[in-house]
DNA sequence: GTAATCAAACAGAACGGTCGGTACAATTAA
DNA sequence: TTAATTGTACCGACCGTTCTGTTTGATTAC
């Protein structure tokens, strides 16, 4: 009997194991086992297996663009600073212990971005709307007084964004997420005002 | 007629193939075609592709310290800060346009880090290696009064290089370094000392 | 001096396994 | 009936590795 898959789903798990085995590590074959479906349904669905990996880079930034909007948004309890730390804190911490695959689009871009110039590409656009959601609340902290006015607001975004991929990266390597932790807290607190000023 | 080959020329060729291809997306036959080895000499030279990884990883993490103790040392014309600077944008600038491959440490954290436990633990070696070679020109930065003393020096050192990490990762991705320039600028500009203190 | 010996290095064909992708009949939905 | 979808066997290419046999150069024996 065939199965109705959606491709939404199918795309979400296989997310998973893309982030967790990278993609030349992961075989069309494994990522139909784990969805249950069969090559044919795989091919009747996805142009093929580069094209999934673009399709779930495309879901992945549609949906974490949504996440962080609204994990960002105002809360009536926190200020724009706290949202903005807390929301890399939660991302380091959601982490399961042990079990460290990193960000997904820090990963594709890392290990795709050279071998296949339209993932780079793709994966790069997602980066790029990440820091467009992330700037409006960076701007706030910054009318807020909580963050330094001197600087531009989409380039402290970068610097925050980009060093969550690197502390993510060796993170992933090390399995140990403490001293990501640390190196973040210290941007952050170097991002505040003057404090004599 | 047998060819002597050159373990560490072998090694430093495979390097550079790595770090642009990536390690699974890199076969054997491909190193041996461009090494000149056969395969015969090249299992008889490392045990297994993965040892041949971490051999790669070991040599590139010794030559790296050395290039950092040599290009950080006090040279008579510039402060520490100025040495740091130049560094990082050297680093960043020595890539070659349009060819992108980025850090081989980096790369190989990202890619391999959670697929092999080995490569992870030995390329996080040669992270803190990395940091233990950069420390001490930022204490002396810090002494000179071109950095802010409050901060732990170890600490500095670390959100430095994964912000270079990350910087990377995302110009791999774009294969643009114009934004990674303009980043690590703004973190060493924040890494002042207060101006107004 | 030189012939015999031997382990290491090398050459490259071959192996079993896996890869992404396809062919096509069977099944389902319209 | 017809078109779309699915299940499965299968393809050629490629993978890391192993294999057998050869070459090499140093060591040993005479």
């Amino acid at each position: 009997m065939n199965i109705k898959h959606d491709k939404v789903n199918v795309l979400k798990t296989g997310m998973a194991l893309l982030c967790s085995k990278g993609y030349s590590n992961l075989g069309v074959d494994e990522i139909c086992k784990v969805t249950g479906m069969t090559k044919g349904a795989f091919y009747n669905a996805f142009k093929s297996k580069e094209q999934f990996l673009i399709e779930a880079v495309l879901l992945y930034g549609e949906n974490n663009v949504k996440r962080i909007k609204s994990e960002l948004e105002p809360n009536g309890q926190n200020s724009a600073f706290e949202r903005l730390q807390m929301f890399y804190h939660k991302m380091l911490k959601a982490q399961p212990r042990n079990n460290f695959t990193g960000c997904f689009i820090n990963n594709i871009m890392s290990e795709m971005g050279f071998v296949s110039e339209l993932v780079g590409i793709e994966s790069s656009k997602e980066f790029v709307k990440f820091i467009d959601a992330i700037v409006p609340t960076v701007m706030e902290a910054q009318e807020n007084g909580e963050m330094n006015r001197e600087l531009d607001a989409r380039q402290i975004t970068e610097l925050l964004h980009s060093t969550f991929y690197g502390v993510l990266t060796i993170a992933k390597s090390s399995q140990n997420i403490d001293q990501s932790i640390l190196t973040i807290n210290l941007l952050f607190n170097n991002l505040k005002p003057n404090q004599n000023a």
